[in-house]
DNA sequence: CTGTTAGCGCATTCAT
DNA sequence: ATGAATGCGCTAACAG
């Protein structure tokens, strides 16, 4: 009697649709597709037995018959847990449901492997176009041929001597804007705090970064200069021995969102210990959230990861709409704000007091 | 000559491979499951093949023969852009990767209907179980029979009337202990900010929350609770109008991170008009990165929604290797942490003077 | 309007 | 160790 631990029945088919119905398999179908002749009451019969079978079609099946999309993109981002991320792969998504698209995510962990692993199998399950933040390794396998000319935009990042279209954030000029600014309010002691070296960002920010040091004909300071630090623990290590120094820097550039959160957090335990702390002014590449309120002279560059994805993802559509449009590959980038300084009140009486901090 | 705007390919199939390497579709198959019973020479052959034709295997083709796992599982959140949320998909991910499968993620803004779109989307695609985040809305469509018998987990919340396995964060006894802390601390006037009640982890926190004021024969003030709100934005409107009371709450309890970030917002504001206030303490479900370096007393109640994900995985993953076990819904309620009372200056010195601060 | 035939890419079964 | 036949679920193309 007691059918015992039921087997995980095998989904219905549109056979036992049809069959239910009491008509061909080909009338589901074609009912399951808009209905296009076919009665409105074999519809309903056709929909009455979808309905007490709880049929799905299913998309696998459908999408290996020819010039039929799968409705799938791959994406593959190096941090999930980095709220950055999470804004971006929101910016794909919601694009992506817009143009009618699902999408498979995986995290890369900045692995090559896994990433090597994850575009594999993306492909493997047919998506129709790839966004990738890469991780900034050895990186032959987005080459278009190993991609069987899936389309491929990158995101955030490039890749050396990868022709691929890309989204970046005008990460050189937004470093070179906001450090000039910081220059032309009297800083000379500059420290910065970059994440790791392979990946592109931190080489374009720390480049606008000397820029600006340059044009205003100041040497950057070797001791000043800490990079790879990967998340917030090591950024506010990093942090605290810059505050550690004999003659510390009245001014931090920080590379990402990881790093300026490492740095509120060195600044913030160091002033439990020193009330007094005047703390250094700090340029935040990247937004965080209630960094505005720690009472931390504060210059975001901002922009909007989810824009960003968005962006990403509107590349990646335009392309599959119109493969007919030039190959060549494109770039964009999109701009910051480089905002105003905020909590300044030391740097501000420090202005009024006239003349540059250091003779 | 020129080719022309070279039509995207058809990716190349077994075949194709099979007549490059000069054998037979079933030895490439053959070849790429494992190489059982087939040569070594002609292994390399073939995977020779595979490299210069870009063969990547069509999954899709592959799961619909009978008896073959999609390696997929469906995961539907309501808000990727609440750093979270990407804890928890992070979780899930790694647990999904250890297990082979990956994730199609759909993101469903809190709407009821997105949610049953991509629930239904997500079957058709034949993923092997689900896991969700539900909206709190009518769910008929997470119904076992709707699902085609899809192992599905909840995740974060419950949904009434809905039998399924559960993965919840320990919500009343959360709220209720750090209520109670807070309570024996000496406060009487205690806010609340809560999300929307339709969300169930809303109501069990409140549950918590009444609990423990009910021990202390405390009557909940009416004006003191508010409720629904869903972002930063209209959180930090909800506790300006607390502060703006005549008799301001001296402690506030926050239901989630969005409900933190918009009163620690309010609070900030508030203190650069009024550099002198003393900010009430928190209580804050779900733990904000920045928070305690806020200067505002603040007890947090954290948990890792990284973890959370990591269970439900696991959960799902157990049902689907062990179909056989008993078919009865499971619960899990994750603990959570109460830390202890941080930057509580203030508060110290209150107690210290004595009794309580409302006589 | 409806049904039949055929084949998408792959792998199980059964030869050889 | 290899290959041929067959069918998974679905739907164009072609009858009727």
């Amino acid at each position: 009697m007691n059918p015992g631990p039921s087997r995980p029945k095998a989904a219905p088919t549109v056979r036992e649709v049809a069959e239910l119905a009491g008509v061909s398999p080909m009338t589901v179908s074609r009912t399951l597709s808009g209905g296009k002749n076919v009665r409105r009451e074999v519809q309903q019969r056709v929909m009455d037995a979808v309905a007490t079978l709880g049929y799905h079609r299913n998309e696998n099946a459908r999408s290996i018959r020819p010039g039929h999309r799968s409705d799938l993109i791959g994406v593959a981002i190096t941090n999930l847990a980095n709220p950055y991320y999470g804004h971006f792969a929101l910016g794909v998504e919601e694009v992506a449901a817009q143009h009618g698209r699902r999408m498979l995510l995986g995290n890369t962990g900045e692995d090559v492997a896994r990433e090597k692993q994850l575009v594999s199998d993306f492909v493997g399950r047919q998506v129709e176009g790839l966004i990738v933040v890469p991780t900034g390794g050895a990186a032959d396998h987005l080459k278009g041929t190993r991609l069987g000319d899936i389309p491929l935009v990158l995101a955030s990042r490039t890749v050396r001597g990868l022709k691929a279209d890309t989204v970046l954030i005008d990460d050189v000029n937004g470093a070179y804007e906001s450090t000039k600014r910081i220059l032309e309010a009297g800083h000379t002691r500059i420290g910065f705090l970059g994440n790791v070296i392979s990946v592109a960002t931190a080489s374009r920010r720390y480049e606008g970064f000397c820029q600006a040091l340059a044009e205003f004909g100041i040497e950057s300071d070797p001791d000043l200069v800490t990079r790879g630090q990967q998340d917030a623990a090591a950024a506010r290590k990093a942090m605290e021995a810059l505050l550690a120094l004999d003659d510390p820097p009245t001014a931090v550039f920080s590379t990402n969102n990881r790093n300026t959160i490492g740095a509120l957090e060195a600044i913030g335990q160091r002033r439990l210990r020193d009330p007094k702390l005047s703390p250094p002014t700090l340029i935040a590449f990247d937004d965080v959230e209630l960094a505005h309120l720690m009472q931390v002279p504060l210059l975001v560059v901002s922009h909007d990861p989810r824009e960003l994805g968005a962006q990403a993802a509107r590349m990646l559509f335009e392309r599959l709409d119109h493969p007919e449009r030039a190959k060549r590959a494109r770039l964009i980038e999109l701009p910051v704000v480089v905002g105003d300084i905020l909590n300044q009140h030391r740097a501000k009486r420090r202005r009024a007091a006239g003349a540059r901090p250091l003779p």
